[in-house]
DNA sequence: AATGAATGAGGATTCATTCAT
DNA sequence: GATGAATGAATCCTCATTCAT
């Protein structure tokens, strides 16, 4: 699928992978045209077919490089040794600020392997097991209360973190700081004023 | 466009809109076909025509329906009265349920409307607005932690609503009951245990 | 193909006939739609089938209808007898003058039956051969030049009326008696002032 | 829209403007399929729209290639200098025997241009403009009568041409020089036998 | 005398993809 | 490494026309 050869032609097909990439991005797949990333490209048609077997394929190995990082971004972000209690808010917050800063890193790779892809439900399968795996570690050292499922836990921050990054971050309205801290914030503390406990 | 006259009339007028919706929520609008629609509906093609302009205009209809619904539901679901601090708990897990339920109920459009419509960024828009308003009166009324953007929290509680429609109310694995109980119970007390509070 | 029967469908039948004139006169018989004559006609589209086997049909009639009036006009304007020399300028005149009302009472008909309707060209050779007779025995009286083919003038003759037709008398821009003088005096005395003559 | 490049394509082009010229010609716009024009050039359907962005862009551009080349005759036949009185009727009949010549020469664009297109009303208009204005000058050296509208002899005039191009010249009944030649003969000198002048 | 409902047949246009060079 | 030229295969949509009432 991927040539080896020459230095050009690597060249050339980053140049389609990135006008595909934005291409998707902004218009989704149906409606971009590989006459108009060719064009993006400043290439012909048939060049494309130089580098790629299809449309698809394109669109394919964008999503893959995208759950590609996003897999090496998780592995590597792994809780590593144990922590004093109130440390964990602040490490929960490191993580979803590295999280957003990786979306927002890769604006259209993201628009397209999170909101675009047919994968894209599986992919935050995967992404959420992931999370749910690891807050399940800081849930037996005692830090988040027992009877929450990490699993569904995991699942709404996933939920909370696509919104905020098709609302806020892509658009540029909220930096990936703040819009961790918010997050991390209701989270862990949850709406209601001191007063009230229970459950 | 819409025809008004005859009983055989609508009955075909719905069974397409119908079939489109199917059609629309399980392939997108792209890979749906008016020959697929139409033969769904047992009808064909030029019928098509006799009831909707155009393909494009079926699909904004369905994403019209949708949004009416939407709008219909929070607008009969706002908070009437003064509640007790208590109560808060129940009331906002019985919204949210409603809401749930609202959305498994009509599955196709829920898809259409949340998910596939070009429209979908601005529909939850308006609902997240709708939200943070209702939300805002309890806040003032000093059952939310004051410090808390409400409107952050409506986003949230919307990205979060919208993952768990795709990944479990639609499929059928979970409950609107379940699912609010869970939901609400995360957002309003947080994932702290006991012991850890502060702002 | 003409039912027979009672007052309403006679009307009926009027009302789309009129409608069909209007609409081929505007827009010529492609872009003239059924639909849009039983609109105009206030019916529905069976109901066209009613009076009129097809579209073609409708159209074919007006032409004929057109053809009819002509015939008439032609045959009833025949130069009955001798006429003095001093005569026949008026005569002719007359005779255009006569045709060119003709044609400015039934705008639509006129429009259809000279230029749009494919048999336009057969009945203008109809047309001019009637002419060319008429001219032929004023001709033979000695009132016109002996070397010209009336075949010829009579082509001409007709050539002028269409033209003026579409640019002056449709439009509304110029009377049948200005054009009628103007068209004579022409063709009767020629473009050549008068110190010139021989051939 | 218009390629530029390579010899193979504009030949392609050319095939496929000629096939549509003829056929607009002889079946007219609407009758005229995209499928038989490629059909005709050896092509496909797609080819079509490789050189043409609509089935009404040949048209476009078949009719404005006609009035181009009709302007391009017109702008070069202008009466360049002073004539004697004899020649006029010469010049005369040359200049009508070279534009009958020139819708000979190109008879599909010519039955295009002037007949079916709906432009062909308003390229007559300019023609008659033209050629009244060339007539104008002939008028105020005295060669024609002063008491004529010169605007409405070019209209008769072009009147004349239309019948006989469409009825003796594209059928191949009559040669340009014949047609010509009566044409100037009928229009100079007028009907009338010897005996009869006055106004 | 007329209509609500429906359809057969076709036609323009689009697009991913390939061939020959 | 790249292109000019071309195509197979669909898809949306339109319109004259008819059926059953």
């Amino acid at each position: 699928m991927a040539r080896e050869k020459g230095l050009k032609g690597m060249e050339s097909r980053e140049r389609l992978l990135a006008a595909a990439a934005e291409e998707f991005a902004n218009r989704g797949f149906h409606e971009t045209k590989v006459s108009t990333i060719v064009k993006r490209a400043g290439l012909t048609q048939p060049a494309f077919y130089l580098y790629f077997p299809s449309k698809e394929a394109v669109f394919d190995e964008l999503v893959n490089a995208f759950r590609t990082r996003l897999h090496a971004l998780i592995g590597s972000s792994r809780f590593e040794a144990q922590v004093e209690a109130q440390d964990v808010p602040k490490r929960v917050r490191m993580a979803v600020e590295t999280f957003f800063r990786f979306l927002e890193a890769t604006p259209h790779l993201t628009r397209i392997g999170l909101f675009l892809a047919p994968k894209a439900e599986e992919i935050k399968k995967e992404l959420i097991a992931l999370i749910a795996f690891n807050l399940s570690a800081e849930q037996q050292a005692g830090y988040f209360r027992s009877d929450l499922s990490m699993k569904t836990v995991a699942e709404c921050l996933v939920g909370i973190v696509e919104r905020l990054t098709l609302s806020q971050l892509l658009p540029g309205i909220k930096s990936p700081e703040s819009l961790a801290s918010q997050v991390v914030d209701l989270l862990l503390y949850g709406m209601l004023s001191m007063k009230h406990t229970s459950a």
